[in-house]
DNA sequence: TATATTTTTGTCCAATTGGTTAAACCAAAA
DNA sequence: TTTTGGTTTAACCAATTGGACAAAAATATA
């Protein structure tokens, strides 16, 4: 138990959360965890085993707020016009909350793609009957959408990639203003969705 | 000199560079360049000094080609529609010719961002000028654009996006086809184009 | 209380880390 | 041929790495 009246388990996962989304896996060591969780090291590989198997479990639980609950939304019977602001909206808001999720999972992915493999089989659902159901509902209505797969790229796109950018936008852009920063991304929640049902009008 | 009459001194870069890129600062050990290199470790110190400044000189060069020269391009007297069209071909075909350099160069400076503030000082260029110079631009011809700097980060997520996430779409939205990825990202360079258009058509 | 059980710590380990140093190598100049 | 300069190597270093292990401390159970 620590002070705030939480296990000792779940603070090293809150700790090694933290350090493994800030630095990566192999920035990070086993020690500096520890350090800032208040333990010894020992104690790390006593209720966690290896780096390993500490690192996947994190890695399992952060994937899963990345992946997009796209089935769930598109499987409402909203327009697709609600459906595409309600999804923008839930996924950004994700964001705003842990801005560090896409860029931590993309660069392992990157680095190591073959956790996906383990990650799906696991997670028991299967890409492509979701994939294909959206894109029916995207074919459904009569807008100008040629390719469903590019329209979902971009969708996610626009919503993730100003945080895996942020230190380079926030610099480059808003001269290193955090607020001005913080403001233009809850702007970005009604800016995505009218960029994006801008596009697909028809005419 | 190598095989290839190339000198040690550039072949250690180009291992460097390529084994950086796919494992990240602190994924890459100097006995791993040593080795992919076909040279002894003490080599590498004695042409870079440091681990540091080696990785250092590779980041600035990378860096370099993940900023978009966006300035050349929007001082042009093309019309709006063909300067888009031109920056997001040509920032496209960049990264089709290395893939890597999006999730490297976000995923350093996200642990790193001082590394930024040295690189923007040894540039020179001053990018509240270029950001100022591209908003007029962009504010110009009578469009859809309420913010330029919404419209900037829209622009050039829509192009770097996928190759940041690419194991995850090839993956999801692919099934692992790496023929039909390829293809997908060729065919980017026309519906981001379009795509943009069609946003920010008036009407 | 005394006895298990769980949690935490200190100590140790082999391997690897980035880096240094002195010696060896080798082609070209003298 | 000897000398000179840059190049390459082997040996070595202190520090750090992830991890093992048993003792100790704390807690639960009898």
């Amino acid at each position: 138990m620590t002070a705030k009246g939480i296990s000792t388990e779940e603070n090293i996962l809150n700790v090694a959360r933290e350090v493994f989304m800030r630095n990566g896996y192999s920035g990070t060591t086993m020690q500096q965890i520890a350090d800032e969780a208040g333990i010894n090291k020992s104690l790390l590989h006593y209720y966690y085993r290896s780096k390993e198997k500490l690192f996947g479990q994190i890695f399992a639980e952060v994937f899963s707020q990345f992946i997009p609950e796209l089935g769930k939304i598109f499987m409402t019977d909203k327009s697709l016009e609600e459906k595409i602001r309600a999804f923008v909206d839930s996924y950004i808001e994700g964001f705003i909350r842990n801005p560090l999720i896409p860029i931590f999972v993309m660069q392992e992915l990157s680095t190591n793609p073959q956790h996906l493999a383990d990650l799906i089989r696991k997670s028991g659902i299967d890409p492509e009957m979701v994939i294909k159901m959206i894109s029916e509902s995207l074919k459904k209505e009569d807008l100008n959408i040629q390719d469903p797969r590019q329209f979902m790229v971009n969708m996610i796109g626009l919503c993730v990639f100003p945080f895996a950018a942020q230190p380079l936008i926030q610099r480059l852009i808003f001269n290193n203003d955090e607020k001005a920063y913080s403001k233009f991304l809850l702007e970005r929640k009604h800016e995505v969705s009218e960029f994006l049902l801008n596009a697909i009008r028809k005419g």
